[in-house]
DNA sequence: TTTTGGCACTCATAACATCAGAGTGCTAAC
DNA sequence: GTTAGCACTCTGATGTTATGAGTGCCAAAA
């Protein structure tokens, strides 16, 4: 059991997972010495699929109905049999002509890779949004709308702008807004939020704070505007691509998988966890931890602008996916936002 | 034909209706003598159901599966037997509790709206955000991003937030900018963004700027900023909630309905329509003008803040809806964002 | 020892027939 | 004008059978 898969083994698990992918349909001992290089009698390949059904790589849905790859084949497959093609020139090209258009803040383009991903990979295109607490301080603006609201408007390194309201213990003169203002631009610039936030806490503690009332009121705007309440956030785009699959003609099923989407929290999660990890990150069925992606595989990989890791994209669908296409297309699409987030620092400096 | 139903007819059309809303199977004459009070044996209700047929109220999907409303047979209901019920105490304030939270801007407010219509209703809540040109100017800054790249952030009375990204001819010094800034916030304030442009082309025009250089790159930019290219956009909730209508079993036709949402220029363009009309509007089908909502209703109601209209929300669901919940509900949270919005409006003044 | 041809067996799926039930339309009687 | 009654239609459920794809196993071949 615990014993290695022959060579010959692997290249028919090899064969039997991409008819798979390709067909969707169970695949019987036939097919493959039919349609595949494989020089072997069908029955010679029932021994080594019964075989691998043992020792969990398959599974048949019913006596006379062939193999399907369990998640554990999947698994086996993405780690030691997928030669991962090049992306070829048609699709790259596909995926830059989302960014032709000049003039795209840093949410559009986020947008645009979703899309990118989605209409490229025909499957639904996450991307997550960057924490506010990963990000560098460019610049605060404040707007008092009202004497008790004042409309914190803040802009990273990176181009994301954020707003936010907030409510005044006291009022402020705009001249007291102004002043604080400028302080808050010269003395956080350059820093990442963490950093931002840690000098606000120790400035606070510190006693000469306690004689200037506006630096202390100062702080206090700031610490307010920077702190990230929000849960995160996910653009999805291409929903409408898991109704063309046909393992998921389930309605119940579906709708639960739409569900998610819609609340976008377990996404958040998933994404998160991926964050961490180099290069592309492959999750495959249970391995997302949620049931209602049983039978679903996330491809993920990371992208940057110069202070570090922003955030991470990918694509979301069955199982039975193209591994070998996919990949190159999450990753490229990765590494084109990072340059050009990069690039959109240097305009910035 | 032309000649009018009798009140009978009428009686037994109405009651079909609300039978096939309620249960989503098409009504034979007998279940109309038993379960209602309508004293009449089956063989004169199919006599009426005959003739309501024959009038194209009424339509049979075969000889012996009962009567399903038509288009027509609904909006005959809609029109003239709908009597409206009143929300309920638990369903106000189901919609209510979506804006306890305090400090929530336009686009938070915006979505809970969409959320709560799609959770009160169990139907797909939309909401269209309002067109920068029929909001009342507030206040607008500019970012320096580079020397050559302005982010212009522009706050409009409602407390609505628009970035964007402007790429300049010449470059402008942070002083430059300021003076602009000031100059622009004094000049527009409390015009509507129509009224703001129009003074914009009138000064570009008259000669006085032709002599002050500043003034005339102040025009050139606020022209830039204001100039409102996005296609309008709208915020759907609940899409999942179409996976729950048995009439949208269909795999296909779903799967265009949540291609038609991804896109959501479809549905900018119906809410659009909708955005003259005062009070509820109700489209039903082909009325709606797009093939894939041919078995769709969709209610909305316009939405304001102090200066008049700003945009609409409302539900799309299945043609076979219960219209008389429905639209209570979409007339009284337009009622209420409306309220809220007016009122955002005064602590801002 | 490995491979393969052959054969019995299993099971899903499609095709077909049958039947009950729901509903209609029509006619004659009330 | 209303209704009871009846013949008729059509769907959907049920059951039966045939087909075929695919397996497992065994004995013979390599």
């Amino acid at each position: 059991m615990a014993e290695p898969l022959s060579e010959r083994s692997q290249k028919i698990l090899e064969v039997i997972i991409e008819e798979y992918i390709a067909t969707a349909q169970p695949v019987g001992s036939r097919a493959i010495t039919q349609n595949h290089a494989i020089n072997l009698s069908s029955a010679s390949v029932r021994n080594v699929m019964a075989e691998l059904e043992e020792k969990g790589y398959l599974a048949s849905p019913h006596t006379s109905a062939g193999r399907i790859p369990t998640e554990m084949g999947y698994r086996f497959y993405v780690d030691t049999l997928l030669r991962i093609n090049d992306l070829n020139y048609q699709q790259k090209d596909q995926i830059e002509q989302h960014y032709h258009r000049r003039g795209l803040q840093m949410s559009d383009m986020l947008r645009e890779a979703s899309r990118a991903l989605s209409s490229v990979a025909h499957y639904t295109g996450l991307v997550m949004v960057p924490r506010l607490k990963v990000t560098v301080f460019r610049q605060i603006e404040f707007v008092k709308l009202s004497p008790r609201q004042v409309l914190a408007v803040f802009i990273t390194q990176s181009g994301m702008v954020q707003n936010k309201l907030i409510q005044l213990d006291e009022e402020l003169t705009g001249q007291e807004l102004e002043q604080i203002t400028n302080y808050l631009n010269q003395t956080m610039k350059g820093l990442s939020i963490q950093e931002a936030q840690a000098r606000i806490v120790a400035e606070m503690a510190h006693e000469k704070a306690l004689y200037d009332q506006l630096l202390q009121r100062a702080f206090k705007l700031s610490s307010a505007a920077l702190i990230d309440e929000t849960t995160g956030d996910v653009i999805i785009e291409g929903t409408s691509h898991f109704l063309e699959q046909p393992e998921f003609s389930d309605l119940e099923c579906m709708k639960r998988i739409v569900q998610t989407f819609e609340q976008k929290r377990t996404l958040v999660d998933l994404l998160d966890r991926s964050l961490q990890t180099e290069g592309v990150q492959i999750l495959i069925g249970s391995e997302t931890e949620y049931s209602e992606f049983s039978d679903c595989s996330l491809i993920t990989a990371a992208y940057s602008g110069r202070h570090g890791t922003l955030g991470c994209l990918g694509v979301i669908g069955p199982s039975r996916m193209p591994y070998s296409t996919i990949i190159p297309i999450v990753d490229y699409t990765a590494n084109l936002i990072s340059r050009l987030l990069e690039g959109e620092q240097d305009l910035g400096e």
